[in-house]
DNA sequence: GGCGCTCTAGGACGACTGTCCTACAATTTT
DNA sequence: AAAATTGTAGGACAGTCGTCCTAGAGCGCC
């Protein structure tokens, strides 16, 4: 097999594991065995643990990029690009109640490791809170954009971590109706 | 030294530990150094690193109803006393940018972690949860009172999260400003 | 066939983990 | 003074961790 292929399945299935366990859980042999490599021969793809969580962070930080892309054609509006934000909280609320958020419980586990990687982990949330600001400048909230978007990450982040404890699908499903209901008295 | 008072220092160690450095990653050894105590005594004290964690979450829910009482004696009104708990993010703004909520990342943590502990730690929320409801009923809004306190909750992680990924205060103080907008819509 | 490159298996390494045990100091009780 | 209790130190234990090394399989190219 290709290095490149199995190097990206090493990143999918460490992906997966550091969304579902935590990285400082995860270990070389957990990754090997979901990929079915032996765990000594990591160090011909990976030279550490952290280069494996750099190519994570890459990873997520492109699948987001696309992922915000595509929204912009799916939907017309920056309020209705907005709102796509919003109800990703309802779209993956199987993951969310089983695993909380994968950029909210990244960052907050990083910075206790006081992990090197923190800074790059922010840009995960760096990304989201660029788009949202650009939305409401869209919208016609230029000076105020960069708090809107941080109340809308905070928005997702405390639905999230509220989900993950509480296992509560008819609140995340509230909260997304009154973030909607907020979001309507900024359209002009 | 009498042994309660040993007990007591590893719990307030571990305590400290546990939330600036997360459970997995806080050693044994960490807390014999910060206690001052060899590693292999602790089995004298506590059987397992389970009962110590088991210990720590009794002590945070006995200091939580402590201040849970003392607010009803500070705070004449409901939502007074609700704004005392929105305001503890701007109390607790350095901790909470250092390492976060200390009842948020301990139970997300522990749902990583698929730990037996994860429903001990989420009585914490649900003390918070049932005082903020009663605050709520209180203040004449019995029928959404559960749901009014879930958003409160929200809120504060919400908040507590991004103000440790960004360590950003002005953000702090204007969701709390936010925030107590939002209370007075609620007042009679 | 022989060479070189890519990829892999398997194990060794030192360090660290939570757990447990035993011997001993300190203190209190008899 | 002797005995019993309470608390401590230090190390052994089996296991796991991230890391690194070596030998060799599989393959295309000369």
């Amino acid at each position: 097999m290709p290095a490149v292929a199995t190097r990206e399945q090493i990143v999918a299935a460490a992906d997966r594991l550091f969304y579902h366990h935590g990285y400082e859980h995860t270990s070389f042999a957990d990754i090997a065995g979901a990929v079915g490599l032996s765990r000594g021969n990591f160090y011909y793809h990976f030279k550490s643990k952290d280069a494996i969580l750099d190519a994570v962070i890459d990873a997520r930080l492109a699948d987001t990029r696309r992922m915000l892309e595509q929204w912009e054609t799916e939907a017309a509006t920056p309020a209705g690009r907005i709102m796509r934000y919003v109800e990703i909280v309802l779209t993956n609320r199987a993951d969310i109640q089983d695993y909380g958020c994968p950029v909210g419980t990244l960052t907050t586990e990083l910075a206790k490791l006081e992990h090197a990687m923190l800074g790059q982990a922010g840009r995960l949330f760096t990304l989201f809170r660029t788009w949202l600001r650009e939305q409401f400048a869209q919208l016609g909230h230029a000076e105020h954009a960069d708090e809107l978007a941080m109340h809308v990450l905070a928005f997702s982040q405390g639905v999230a971590v509220m989900a993950n404890a509480f296992h509560d699908e008819a609140f995340i499903q509230r909260e997304v109706d009154r973030m909607r209901e907020w979001l309507h008295t900024y359209e002009r």
